[in-house]
DNA sequence: AACACCGCCAACCGCTCACAA
DNA sequence: ATTGTGAGCGGTTGGCGGTGT
């Protein structure tokens, strides 16, 4: 433990030192502790504020460790009911949002500190594939961090990577410099063995239209899409025997099917990931079948029944008559669409836990939403 | 040692949405 | 229906620290 005095010095502490510092926690655990007493300014920072409280003057920049005990100490005597007055009562020039800013991405007591780990890399990976830069949903998904912290891992690291392996990190497609190449590669394994393809339906926002059909019976897809599977092509999803069918009033669906192992990964794709949903040829392509026709004929018999109680579930969460839902094709049902459910969440939650984890935790799945 | 460059990340900005008056 | 306010979100900025020359 360091005595009051090396920690008054600001000499011993970068900016980065102070706020990551241990201490902060035991700020944190004891609101009465007065470890904090160096008067440390950031005169470059005071600026006349936010546009919402240009009535103050208020500080702007990085916290000082005092404004943070005032903050953590108020909060956890008063919480924060309302943000817009915690500056003022808790002896702050800051505003309120900047308050709430501080609190949730930096002091809040439930946040987890360090490096992500390779695990969230992999779900924030497969939640952006499917939701795209939605970080605060993306965040929900991993405890203690937050959207501003996936946000910055995402854009020092994970695209970077990305991009590294070819991939653009917005669509998770190959980047056109990359394609030339695969879409040979891939186009041969058409050809050989029909082994993976994309289907997918239109445009963001648009009813969602069918999207299984039997591998089969499937017309040869024209000479783009091949180009486009490139995030499938991994060992995930070579080895994940994920199947379920899923339906979102957001997001176009996309169905991953490698049939040579009789592999299925139905999916969403972000909206910035259906360049290729707009071409018309790609439209024709996709054409209707029935999902129960799809699921007997490509699929091993437990598979068939994965699908079988993830519809009945998303069914009965819906307070959709399964039987009713089952009859027909999985189209735009005015059910579907007239629904607040957010199949958005729904589909990040699942592929986060399917394409990450063992099929058997689909049971344990949380349905909160 | 001095400087330049670069990556990380905390914080800000501007926008949208929800809700109350 | 309109307006004002607050909360939340995603994009962007800029300072700091590490690294290379």
């Amino acid at each position: 433990m360091m005595s009051e005095a090396e920690v008054s010095s600001p000499a011993h502490f970068s900016k980065r030192d102070l706020l990551r510092s241990s201490f902060i926690n035991e700020l944190l655990q004891n609101p009465k502790c007065s470890v904090f007493s160096v008067e440390r300014v950031f005169p470059q920072n005071l600026g006349m504020g936010h546009r919402c409280c240009s009535k103050q003057r208020i500080k702007r920049g990085l916290w000082s460790p005092e404004e943070d005990e005032k903050l953590v100490r108020y909060i956890n005597i008063h919480g924060h009911k309302s943000w817009s007055s915690v500056p003022k009562y808790a002896g702050l020039q800051r505003c309120g949002k900047s308050c709430r800013l501080r609190w949730i991405n930096y002091l809040r007591p439930d946040l987890k500190r360090g490096s992500f780990t390779a695990e969230e890399e992999q779900i924030i990976i497969d939640i952006h594939r499917i939701l795209g830069n939605r970080w605060a949903q993306i965040a929900k998904h991993l405890p203690g961090r937050t959207d501003n912290e996936v946000k910055n891992f995402w854009n020092s690291c994970i695209k970077k990577k990305l991009i590294s392996q070819g991939l653009d990190p917005q669509t998770h497609n190959l980047l056109s410099s990359h394609r030339r190449s695969s879409a040979s590669t891939i186009s041969n394994m058409h050809q050989n063995s029909n082994s993976i393809f994309i289907m997918s339906s239109h445009t963001p926002n648009a009813p969602v239209k069918t999207t299984f059909q039997t591998f089969s019976s499937l017309p040869k897809p024209p000479p783009n899409i091949v180009q486009t599977p490139s995030s499938i092509v991994t060992s995930e999803y070579q080895t994940s025997p994920i199947i379920s069918n899923k339906f979102s009033s957001d997001f176009p669906c996309e169905l991953l099917i490698d049939n040579a192992s009789n592999i299925c990964s139905p999916s969403y794709m972000n909206p910035t990931a259906v360049e290729l949903s707009n071409n018309e040829s790609v439209a024709n392509w996709v054409s209707r079948v029935n999902i129960d026709d799809f699921s007997a004929q490509t699929l091993e018999e437990g598979t068939q029944v994965l699908v079988q109680q993830e519809k009945d579930k998303i069914c009965e969460d819906m307070g959709t008559d399964v039987r009713e839902a089952n009859k027909g094709y999985l189209e735009s049902s005015a059910s579907f669409e007239s629904s607040n459910f957010d199949f958005g969440l729904l589909e990040s939650v699942l592929s986060s836990e399917f394409i990450s984890h063992d099929v058997s935790c689909m049971d344990e799945l949380a349905w909160n939403f």
